[in-house]
DNA sequence: TCCAGTACTTACTTTCAAGTAACTACCTTA
DNA sequence: TAAGGTAGTTACTTGAAAGTAAGTACTGGA
């Protein structure tokens, strides 16, 4: 029997950690391949990124779509559930920015690049 | 310089990780004591609670106040800018109840004790 | 006088998520 | 025929976060 304390207890084994979060972030703006995916999320290799994207399909958030064909392609996509996940992802972006404005007021040195990474590059 | 490509970054680096949102949902019930944050969060260790409390600190969201007397008494709350933060994290709680609620509903031997851990035992 | 409780700090260890790198297997293009 | 791109897998290593356990310093109560 499993225990959680708090709901999000629950959330956070299921989005919490470095990349998924990210993930969803870049599926929300549609259908994406493996290889576009690893392009777009900076610093992520290979074998995480496979990694998280089936424990999130395992989860019911992500859908993988492999197309039967040479060479292979294959495609994620989110589920109305992942959808819904979105909602928390929404306000972790929003708020982030927010925050980094907040720092580089302060003066720190840093930089939001923000949807470089979202844009498919030409 | 430091770049963040996607505003959740900035949020992940503040209060990502396995404690800092569960210190942040109980301390959004109101002012309190490092030993009672303790007995309220299962699990955590003492090390960690004052490590997690100190970085939440570095970053604004909670206040420490000390008072100046014998035995020691010292009290956590949010700040402004911590209850802020409260919007994700009020988010990620709905969320998870919602999915523990599914997965129960598919048969996963799991209960969300709820709320237990927020009230103080008397 | 000793134990329990307050709020820590310090030192050391463990764990596990993530990183690195090499491998498979197939196709297309040069 | 060799390189480059697709989507993986496998094996091994690393490092940061967390866990464990003990010590500090002070007080109040049995």
């Amino acid at each position: 029997m499993k225990r959680y304390n708090l709901g999000i207890e629950a959330t956070l084994e299921i989005i919490g950690g470095k990349w998924k979060s990210l993930i969803i972030c870049l599926l929300m703006s549609g259908v994406k391949r493996t290889s576009e995916l690893q392009r777009n999320i900076h610093g992520i290799s290979q074998k995480v990124l496979i990694q998280q994207l089936r424990e999130l399909e395992k989860d019911g958030l992500v859908r993988r779509y492999v197309h039967q064909q040479m060479p292979p392609k294959v495609e994620y996509s989110l589920t109305e559930y992942g959808v819904t996940a979105n909602k928390i992802v929404d306000v972790m972006c929003s708020w982030g920015k927010e925050n980094i404005k907040i720092r580089q007021q302060r003066g720190e040195d840093i930089v939001l690049l923000e949807d470089e990474s979202l844009e498919d590059k030409k």
